[in-house]
DNA sequence: AATGAATGAGTGTTCATTCAT
DNA sequence: AATGAATGAACACTCATTCAT
C-alpha cells in the first residue's frame, strides 16, 4: 500500500476510525514506555491513552483495570525466546570464552537494547506490591535466564576452559553487569557520568572481556 | 532539664520528652524503609507517620511536604564517608587486588549491609520525577565514588598491577556488582532465586575474586 | 416484499427483514424487564440491547436517550383499557359485592399478573427524578384508575349494598391491596415469606373478600 | 449551655471543627433522606455529605464506601422495637377490633411517620442489587413484622372475634395498606390525588376500620 | 508540640452517547 | 438499517495537606 510508502497522506484520518487490532499494541507500547520512565504508580492511565493516540475511555476497552494493563504489558514482553537461545548453546562449538562474549552481546542485542530491557527495573520495585506478576516474571524470565547461564558455565567448567566455580553465585557474575545496564538505562544520569558519550556496546564489550580475564595483568 | 527534676509528677511526658529531639530521625528512618519497600508514590505518608510511632499531623510539622521529607531521607542517608574513604586509599599500602578487595568489603560493611543501601533503587526509580534530588545524589554520592574508583584503578595500572583499561567503563566493572546488590536486595525474589540461601558475603566475595582474576583458568 | 421473492438468496437478510418492525417492540419489553427489575439508573442500555438481541448502537436508533426509552416503556404499556372497563362497568347489572370481586379479578388477569405491573412500581421509585413522566403516568392511569373505583363505590353507595364512605380515602381500599402487589411482586423476598408458595390469585381472593366483609365475624 | 439558649450567636464556628460523634449520625439522616427520595445509584456521595454539611472526604472517614453507608443507614433505622410491641400484645386485654385498630394507630405513631418508613420503598428496589442488605432487613423487620401479625390474627379467632383465616394470606390484609402508604409517601403525588389534602391518619383509621368491618352494609 | 478531624484536588473506572464504516 | 469502536462527562474513592483544639 502506498500509506507506508508515503506517510503523511493519511495522517490524521488514518488515526481517526476504528483499529481494533492496532490499539492493544499501540497502548501497551505506551504503558511499557511510561511505566518504565516514570513508575507504575506515578503514570496516569490517561497519560498511556494519550501518547497512544485515545481516550481514557479507549484504553478501558481493551484493559479492564490499570493493573491487567500492567499484567498485558509484562506478558506481551516477555518473548519465549529462551527456548531458541537454549538451542543455540546446545550446538555451540566454540570456546566458552567465545560462548561468554557470544552471550554478553545477544543479550545486548535482543533485549538490552529494545524497550523491553526497561521491565525488570519496572517490576524491581512492583514486586513488592503486586507478588503476583513478579511470581510470574520470575518463573518466565528470571529462571530461565537462571538455567542458561549456568549450563554456560557449566559447560565451561566440564571442558576445562572455565575456573572451578559456585554456580549458585557465579550466576551474578553475568547477570550482574547486564542487570546494572538495563535497570539504570531509562534514567542514566543518576550513575553514568557522561550519558551523553556513554555507549553500552564499550560497556558490554569491557564487561565480557573481564568477566573472563579479570583486572589482574596475566603472565603471557 | 526540670522535666527530670520531678520524676514521679510527669513520667508519661518526660519519656516523650526525651524523644522530642528524635522524631525527626525516626520518621526518616521509618520514610528510609517504606520508600524502598513499596516506593514513593505507593507509600502514604500517614504509614510512615504510623511507623514512626506518630500522628500524620506531627509529620508535618517536621517535614512541609511529602517531597521534602524524601529529600530530607536522601540527604540524612548520605553521609560523607568519602573524605575518610579518599584517606584511607591515599596511605594504602598493599597491592591493588588487596586494594580491590578491601573496597568491595567495606562497601558491604559500610553501605551494602545498611538500610542507606536501599537509596540508590530508590532514587533510581524516582530519578525522572525528581530530578532535582537525583542531581543531589548523583553530586553528592555517585560522583565521589566514581572518582574514588578511578583513583583505585588508576593507581593499580601505574603501579603495573592491572591491565591497561578505559577507565570510563572500567569504574562500571566495579559499580556493577555492588549495584545489582544493592537495588535487588530489598526484593530479591525477583532476581535471585534462592533468597533463603543467599549470602551476601559470599556474593561479595565471588564478584570480588572474578573482577580481579576472570572467569578463564591462569596458567599457573 | 421482494426479499421473500428469493428466499434461496437472503435467508438471513429475511430473518433480519422480517423483524426490522418488531425491533422498537422488543426493547422496549426488554427495557420494560430490566427497569422493574434492576431499576432505571441500575440497567445498561448495553443490557437493554443484548436482551433484544441488537446492539448499543442500535437502541439509539430507535430511541434518542436512555430517558426517552423509558418515556416510551411507559407509554407503550399504558394501553388505554380504562374505556373499556369504564363500557363494562356502566352495562354492570350485578350486585356490588361481585362487581369489586370481579373489579379485583380483572385487574388481576388485565394488569397483575402481565409485565405491564411492574411499571408502577418503576415509576414509584422514579417519580422524583423524571417529575415530567410521572406526571403522565398520573394522568394516563391513576386519574382514569381513581375515577373508575370512585365510581364503583358510589354505585355502590347509591344502591345501599355499601356503607356511607368518604370517597377521597375509601378508593384506597381498592387501590392499596392492588398496588401492593405489584409493587412488591418484582422482589417478593423483601416482603412475602414464602415466595415459592405465593399464590397471586389466593391473595387477590381474600382481599377482595376481606375488602366487602371485613375481619370481624357477622352475625348472620 | 447558651449555646442551645441562642442558636444565633455561633452558627458558622460550631459547624466547623471536630464533631466526631455526631457526624455519623448526621450522615446517616442525610443519606436517608436522599436515597428514599432519589434512589441508591442516583444520589451522589457529594450530596449526602452536603446535606450533612461535610465535605465528600469527610463521609469516607466514617463509611468505608457508598454502599456500606447504605447499611449502616438501614441498621440504624430499625430499631428492634418490636420486642416491646409483642410485650403490649401478650398483656393487651381488649378486643380484637381495637387490637387491630390499635396495632394500625401505632404503626403510624412508631413508624409510618418517621423518617423510617422510607427505608421498605428504598429496600424495594435495591433487594435486587443488594441481597445481603435485603436479607438483614428482611430478617430483622418482614419477619417479625409477619410474626406479630400471625399473632394478633389468631388471637382474634381464637376468641371467636374474627372470622376463621388462611394466615398465610391474611397477613397482607393487615401489612397492604400499611406497606401501600410508607411506598407511596415519599412521592405521593404519583398515586394519590391530591397529596395537599391527603391525610395519613385518615386513610389509617379508614383503612382499619374496612379491614374489620369491611364495605358491606351490616346487619345491625 | 501534638493530634486527628476535615478538606478537596486528583485518579481509576463506568457508561450514555456519537459516528465512521 | 446496523454495528461496535471511540469518546468524555460523571462519579466513587484516595490521600497529601491544613488547622482547630
Amino acid at each position: 500500500m502506498n500509506v507506508s510508502s508515503s506517510p503523511a497522506i493519511l495522517p490524521e484520518s488514518a488515526r481517526r476510525g476504528r483499529r481494533k487490532e492496532a490499539r492493544p499494541g499501540e497502548l501497551l507500547d505506551a504503558a511499557l514506555d511510561l511505566f518504565v520512565e516514570k513508575g507504575f504508580a506515578t503514570t496516569r492511565v490517561e497519560e498511556v491513552a494519550a501518547r497512544a493516540g485515545v481516550s481514557k475511555g479507549t484504553l478501558f476497552l481493551y484493559f479492564p483495570s490499570k493493573e491487567d494493563l500492567l499484567k498485558a504489558v509484562v506478558r506481551k514482553n516477555i518473548a519465549g525466546r529462551f527456548a531458541e537461545w537454549e538451542q543455540e548453546l546446545e550446538s555451540y562449538a566454540g570456546t566458552s570464552s567465545e560462548l561468554v562474549r557470544y552471550c554478553f552481546q545477544s543479550w545486548w542485542e535482543r533485549v538490552g537494547s529494545t524497550k523491553a530491557a526497561g521491565l525488570g527495573r519496572l517490576l524491581l520495585l512492583e514486586a513488592n506490591n503486586f507478588p503476583e506478576i513478579a511470581a510470574f516474571y520470575r518463573h518466565e524470565v528470571v529462571e530461565p535466564g537462571h538455567r542458561l547461564i549456568r549450563r554456560i558455565l557449566q559447560r565451561g567448567m566440564d571442558r576445562g576452559e572455565l575456573r572451578p566455580l559456585d554456580l549458585d553465585y557465579a550466576v551474578y557474575l553475568v547477570l550482574a553487569p547486564l542487570m546494572f545496564l538495563s535497570f539504570v538505562q531509562p534514567s542514566p544520569s543518576l550513575c553514568i557520568l557522561s550519558p551523553e558519550r556513554f555507549s553500552p556496546q564499550a560497556y558490554i564489550r569491557l564487561q565480557a572481556d573481564n568477566v573472563l580475564q579479570g583486572l589482574c595483568v596475566r603472565p603471557t
